[in-house]
DNA sequence: CCGGGTTTTTTGTGATCACAAGTACACTCC
DNA sequence: GGAGTGTACTTGTGATCACAAAAAACCCGG
């Protein structure tokens, strides 16, 4: 999810397990689970490996994120009170860190805690573990994404997620988040 | 998905794996999956379940099925001919045949098969497969549902799909499919 | 220097086992 | 008769093994 894996990168049951200082039965239980959310791909032969995401499918993803995430930004608005919008500030200035850092993991690990952290408030777990399925699948791309975008740019649109979430402009908000879900994976596609 | 099992029921590895004539590994890893899937709940002490729905999470999952389903149907509309449609009004009118023999596993098979035939069509398949997601997670308790609907009803919400993808009119499509999903599951939370 | 066939190694699959924890049952005592 | 307790059974967990298939390495001839 946080791109640690590049993408195309093979994972073995057995490598898994003694990383981990377990033995195969343990390493491919977490091995399905994460084939069964679209996490990694099976080949036919069995053999695992993070996805390596085609543009249409990412196109999809990023649609996925964009509904799901809109809606749960939309029911969150009702309840984001200022210590929430306080917090998704604090965690926008430590994204802000991590840019200056090029630190790629650490970035895309913030900027999904930042989502996190907002949809939390709308009550919606089954939701939000929809949301965070697509994150699992987009995880390694993500990180080739990072290496595209320029640098130099802090978030953009969170800010005005913090600004929508302020006014309670739900119009607005929608506007801002589907921007920001949007925005990363487009220029990945392009 | 199909509803073939009820809510709250208990699963055990040794009993699937028996059922299915194989060991406990297989047996487990494909529980494991679709506890991933939530699909099945996992108690504290690991013993495994069918989840036993709330009206909350029942409405978080009919929103979810609308968002997907909604877009889904979009995407097909403009690859929607006539052979397609056809195939639609059939499997309507085996629908309908289940609804006289009150037979509740054929009527929601044949329901969902008539969604993903459809759906099919958006050549989308993440999106198709987190819908499918979204249905096995609303498996168990569709069954109920139907014991609670009126059953002479034939689907009356899938005559105004059928008609949107005759016509082409796609906010009316949007509606008939966000009708449709919502208004089955509407009457299980009221 | 390279390509094709063979051998060796890697790797997933399913089965079985020992173990621990939880559950259910039964028995006893008040 | 009912509640508490102890026992027996069920159940999930992690490890290990045998096996087959696939991948990789290797070797030899051109």
């Amino acid at each position: 999810m946080h791109g640690e894996i590049a993408p195309g990168q093979s994972l073995t049951l057995r490598g898994v397990g003694e990383e981990f200082g377990v033995s195969m039965t343990p390493a491919r239980e977490a091995i399905r689970r994460l084939t069964a959310e679209g996490a990694l791909t099976l080949s036919s032969s069995g053999r695992v490996s993070t996805p390596e995401l085609g543009n249409e499918r990412i196109e999809e993803l990023a649609a996925l994120r964009a509904l799901i995430e809109v809606e749960l930004a939309s029911r969150a608005l009702p309840r984001a009170h200022i210590a929430l919008i306080d917090r998704l500030q604090s965690i926008n200035g430590l994204i802000a860190e991590h840019i200056v850092r090029h630190d790629a993991v650490a970035y895309i690990r913030r900027n999904l805690e930042f989502h996190r952290t907002l949809y939390l408030r709308a009550q919606a777990p089954a939701m939000l573990a929809m949301a965070e399925t697509v994150w699992l699948q987009l995880g390694p791309t993500m990180r080739a994404l990072y290496g595209k975008l320029s640098r130099k740019d802090p978030p953009h649109y969170h800010r005005l997620i913090i600004g929508a979430l302020k006014a309670g402009d739900e119009p607005g908000l929608r506007l801002a988040v589907r921007s920001d879900v949007t925005q990363g994976l487009k220029m990945l596609v392009g």
